[in-house]
DNA sequence: GCACAACTTCTTTTT
DNA sequence: GAAGTTGTGC
């Protein structure tokens, strides 16, 4: 809907404040009434910062400080502005749903962009980049400049170039020792490099929203004073996580007004790995003078205990600002933690528990299980299929991020997007079409002389006899079929348009020939993905919507268990939160404690406190004595952050018999097959009890204990044959299945398969069947 | 150019 | 344990 011509014509009078102000609490009051000049809103875990901000985004509006669209508010995820906006709809209705300006720093950022692309060299149909996409072109630079991909990989690089963007650095502003970071004193030639060539293909990345747009307001005056002059009242959400960039765009648009009002909790701040600076919160005093600080400090969401619990473990932190957080709610369980022999155990007692909880009547979604890492989903996703829990993954693998969502994209993109090179290195022989590294080698070749895109090359190149006929041939159709697509787009529905192209390219019927399970899947993703399509009118409005919003959140009312990250978590609340895998090395993380130092602790350790302020009711928090990581059996103890929660509310019970005096392994050679490994190495033995007495007495070694180790080197052994096995035997393949050796020569041997077929198979990986 | 098997490496966390 | 990379044989 359009914005009315007269605000004040459908608004109701704004003389009186209305009762969703009085309904706030003192503090949360203040800062809704507080409308002019720097607030700073210190606000704790449950506190209702969002019900303040809220209310107070509608009083703007209904008191008639500004417009709608004269309002810049900032969230941290997609999420969190849809919900505002719904939320500022309920208490003035309509009349916001104008608001231009409310979103994620992203999406805002490539809407200014769109405006003032030619300031940094873009058109305004520039296309944004994801990882992958990201990741492919910096391994073409560093292939193409020669360098080991191995020894400095892109993954890195790219890392690199993120925290430059994030920081508000530009090429040019690197120092000495940033340059060092890579290759030698090569990173500021790889970043120049990789920028040029995003230019070039016309494209950006997530961080280049955000910096080239700090560029155009800190080199054009006018857009700059445009954009203060707009922004009468800027907002700003989860303010203790905007890094150094978002920190300089804010301080830039705020000038002119000064009307800034940031809401945070020092205590909540998890992304300093994306760059973000707790700093910006804890000087934002100093930034705006005058600021008006207001904090919020009684809790509305957890019992007493949950709340004494998640105090205790944070007040361990010596980098935060402290508060003070009180609850008026009833007293409460105690935070239960739970000790369990392995993974696959802890998946069954959570699964266990909710089954009896549901049975005693409690709502699936009320109920969360926060993980610290996503691989951790996986084994309890395994039981949950088993005994049939509904349950939904949050995050995770993202609807956007498969690999045949991506290919359609790609096909997309092209077709917006002609100088997409991107995407046409992505698709251009899949479906197979017979076309290599050569023929592509070729085109770049050609692309890079001329300086056009691969799709003009390929045109090009099917004029000269530098290509087999064969290749030829087909590029010329590919390139046919895109300028065809391209007509079809000016007509035809998005949704519409995608149907037609994966049908004509040949996808849908790659898809349909492979007739596996997964596949199938992939079809339907697909015809997801068109539905999708359905609500946007042109392909460029959804393509944007892709890039800024990867979550696909399908309506589902549907009664189910929630499992998800706790960053994903942050902002949320449940009845019953279940924390599992709080054991030292899984969390805190392995890399946080061996790299970080203590700040990243200290962060981790924030997380912890993010993960048990989910909890209104119920907290279970839950350590497992061994755990399968990286396919390895590990043994590990209990967390340090478990030893921290204060005792008073903590209730502990382990499932081994005879309590944690029996926490030591016991394993017989039959349960482990390592066992060799470690009888063949003393000094392994002796690590093998996962220490739950250190654990007790609070002295942690926080390396986690390998069990087995150089459990695959028997491939890379000389290669003599296996004595024990001769033609016509049979013998048994993990892969595979049973077969008949009908060929032996060295290790190596060729199997007749019942099943699979005839195979060449390495002896090893093989045994005799019985 | 492609398919297949073996080998390597890896995991935080997200816009 | 999976995904990605390398090496081999057609």
């Amino acid at each position: 809907m359009s914005q009315p011509p007269n605000l004040a014509a459908v608004l109701p009078a704004a003389a009186a404040a209305p009762e969703w102000i009085a309904r706030l609490n003192p503090p949360q009051r203040e800062a809704v009434e507080t409308t002019e000049g720097p607030v700073l809103m210190l606000a704790g875990a449950g506190t209702g910062k969002t019900a303040a901000l809220t209310a107070r985004l509608a009083w703007l509006v209904q008191s008639r400080r500004a417009w709608p669209s004269e309002i810049l508010c900032v969230t941290f995820t997609n999420k969190a502005a849809r919900e505002m906006r719904e939320r500022v709809g309920h208490l003035i209705g309509p009349a916001v749903e104008g608001m231009p300006w409310l979103g994620t720093f992203h999406a805002i950022a490539a809407k200014m962009l769109r405006r003032h692309a030619e300031l940094v060299g873009l058109q305004s149909n520039y296309t944004i980049i994801d990882t992958d996409d990201q990741l492919r072109l910096l391994k073409q630079l560093i292939v193409a400049e020669g360098l080991d991909e191995k020894r400095w990989p892109a993954r890195q690089l790219a890392g690199l170039i993120d925290r430059w963007k994030n920081r508000g650095l530009n090429p040019g502003d690197l120092d000495a020792v940033e340059n060092e970071l890579y290759a030698n004193g090569r990173g500021q030639q790889f970043y120049r490099l990789y920028q040029d060539r995003l230019k070039a293909v016309n494209a950006c990345d997530f961080g280049d929203l955000l910096l080239h747009m700090l560029n155009v307001l800190r080199g054009h005056r006018e857009v700059l004073d445009h954009y203060r002059q707009r922004f009468r009242y800027i907002m700003v959400d989860e303010y203790q996580d905007t890094n150094q960039v978002q920190y300089l765009w804010l301080r830039l648009l705020a000038q002119e007004h000064k009307n800034i009002c940031v809401v945070g909790d020092d205590d909540q701040s998890i992304y300093s790995w994306r760059g973000a600076e707790v700093a910006n919160i804890l000087k934002f005093e100093k930034d705006f003078p005058g600021a008006r600080v207001i904090r919020l400090e009684q809790n509305y969401r957890s019992t007493p205990q949950i709340l004494a619990a998640a105090s205790g473990l944070i007040g361990e932190n010596s980098q935060r600002l402290g508060k003070t957080l009180w609850t008026e709610l009833n007293h409460g369980d105690k935070v239960r933690v739970i000790g369990v022999w392995d993974g696959p155990e802890e998946a069954r007692r959570i699964g266990d528990e909710i089954e009896r909880l549901e049975r005693e009547g409690a709502y699936l979604n009320q109920i969360a299980i926060l993980v610290r890492a996503q691989f951790q989903t996986r084994e309890l996703e395994d039981r949950f299929i088993q005994i049939g829990l509904n349950y939904k993954i949050v995050g995770g693998f993202r609807f956007y991020e498969r690999a045949e969502i991506r290919d359609a994209l790609a096909y997309l993109r092209v077709i917006a997007q002609p100088s997409d090179d991107l995407a046409f290195e992505r698709i251009y022989n899949t479906p197979k079409r017979g076309l290599g590294d050569k023929a592509l080698e070729r085109l770049h070749r050609h692309a890079r002389g001329q300086g056009v895109p691969l799709l003009r090359a390929a045109l090009d190149v099917c004029d000269t006899d530098d290509l087999p006929a064969r290749a030829r041939n087909t590029l010329l159709a590919l390139v046919r079929d895109f300028a065809r697509w391209r007509e079809s787009a000016a007509t035809l529905a998005p949704a519409e348009l995608v149907r037609t192209v994966l049908d004509e390219s040949g996808y849908t019927a790659m898809l349909q020939a492979e007739r596996s399970a997964e596949a199938a899947g992939r079809l339907e993703n697909l015809s997801e993905l068109a539905r999708a399509m359905e609500d946007y009118e042109t392909l460029g409005d959804f393509l944007e919507h892709v890039s800024l919003v990867m979550d696909n959140e399908a309506a589902d009312d549907a009664e189910k268990v929630t499992i998800m990250t706790i960053h994903a978590a942050k902002g949320l609340e449940f009845d019953q939160v279940f924390l599992p895998g709080w054991e030292e090395g899984v969390f805190p993380s392995q890399r946080a404690v061996d790299e970080g130092g203590l700040a990243s602790l200290e962060e981790e350790r924030r997380l912890a406190y993010v993960a048990i302020t989910r909890a209104k009711r119920r907290c279970t928090i839950l350590h497992a004595a061994n755990r399968r990581i990286y396919g390895q059996w590990t043994s590990s103890i209990p967390s340090r952050f478990i030893a921290e929660i204060p005792e008073d509310h903590v209730e502990s019970e382990t499932t081994l018999s005879g309590g944690a005096s029996l926490w030591r392994a016991q394993w017989s050679e039959r349960d482990d097959p390592f066992a060799h490994v470690a009888r063949d190495r003393p000094d392994r033995t002796a690590q093998r009890g996962p220490g739950w007495q250190r654990a007790a007495a609070g002295t942690f070694d926080t390396t986690p204990r390998r069990v087995a180790e150089n459990t695959r080197s028997a491939a890379s052994f000389a290669a003599k044959p296996r004595l024990d096995l001769a033609v016509g035997d049979r013998v048994f393949h993990e892969k595979f299945g049973q077969g008949t050796i009908a060929a032996q020569e060295g290790n190596k041997l060729e199997i007749d398969f019942d099943a699979a077929g005839r195979k060449r198979v390495i002896d090893s990986f093989v045994r005799r069947a019985d």
